[in-house]
DNA sequence: ACATTTGCTTAACGGTGTTAAATTATTTAA
DNA sequence: TTAAATAATTTAACACCGTTAAGCAAATGT
């Protein structure tokens, strides 16, 4: 019957229509304000229906974060296949993943887990700068032959920050990553950050 | 009198045990399982009193962010004192950061807002690791003349996703630095890591 | 002894995710 | 066409959440 096959359609719209609304009211509020009845409100049902499409909240943020792979594996793709040395086509895909980051925020928040609270902490909290002084000074230090600007320490600050950071936060997300490979990642990076320094 | 002393001196000591009686519960059943009334059953009270101590939960939850950074700074210089050249004191300044995250795994997820959820999340959703499928054979590619384990090009990989991640996590969570910045600093890591994947 | 303040609890409000029951609408069968 | 069966949707409820207001009981000051 050819009805059934509307229905379904019907039924594959809303659950679109649920993911489509969930993210909306995401990129309106954030994650902390998704729920249950204000997406029901959005598609113009109440609440339980959507326990016929997904099992549970959780389920629906699975949902958003496998498309947000989707994407990503496509943005990547296309990257790479603009260029044809090898080294292009890895500049090219960090390049494309770091625009979608930014492009699809949300899904990169709900994939990898950063949240977004503490924007202004720093203001409100002068501890939460300790780390940076201790660092900048060193590094300032090891550059001193240069007489590096303010600008120019930052620089390597972050550099440090985000590998460090992202290691940490990667082996905290994912299933850990053999000790060795971990120990080995973080020494040659600092070492090779130091080094770049006075490049 | 010293009565109004001993009053105040366990009005602080109640202040700390909500503290650590929240640090407890999130150790744990995690962060998602915080909740006022929880840190009242540990504590022996009723959830309104905890208002006496902390206009609200945030103000825990930075309270504990705040403990964090006073640890880590703690941390950081008493590695940095171990040493006397400047490069020394980096590599030892970092490695405590990172000892830090994961011996107080709980305080560095408030302070930086990482979640713990997705850890089998590879298992369940194959997507996830196209991306690393992706860099991978380009990274093997690159390293090809010197036939490189899968162990080797894990840590050329976890070291790109590491920085890129770390940016876009500081970039997301920090007031946004300026974009030149962030620019430099993406690309010099990038091609950085490129001319390490032959060392 | 009375009044006042303090410490704490109970009760409540509006919100959350989720489930079960009741209701309405649609399809099927006689 | 009408009655029975099935599907679609809602209402009601449960147990929890953060938070506030009202009430009570004990300690304190006068």
């Amino acid at each position: 019957m050819a009805s059934k096959d509307r229905i379904l359609r019907l039924k594959e719209e809303t659950r679109i229509n649920i993911l489509d609304a969930s993210l909306q009211i995401v990129k309106e509020d954030g994650w902390q304000a998704l729920s249950m009845r204000k997406i029901a409100d959005v598609i113009e049902y109440t609440a339980p229906i959507i326990y016929e499409y997904f099992s549970n909240k959780e389920a629906i943020l699975l949902e958003l974060t496998r498309k947000g792979f989707l994407i990503l594996a496509r943005d990547m793709k296309s990257a790479k296949e603009k260029h044809r040395l090898p080294a292009k086509q890895l500049e090219a895909m960090w390049l494309a993943y770091w625009h979608f980051a930014f492009a699809e925020k949300e899904l990169y928040q709900v994939m990898f887990g950063v949240d977004v609270n503490c924007c202004e902490l720093c203001e409100i909290m002068p501890e939460a700068e300790v780390p940076y002084t201790l660092i900048s000074e060193v590094i300032e230090e090891l550059m001193s032959p240069k007489k590096p600007t303010e600008d120019e320490v930052s620089v390597k600050y972050y550099t440090f920050w985000s590998v460090i950071h992202g290691l940490i936060s990667i082996n905290m997300v994912r299933r850990p990553t053999s000790d060795e490979i971990t120990q080995e990642v973080l020494k040659t990076a600092i070492s090779g950050i130091i080094r770049s320094i006075n490049d």
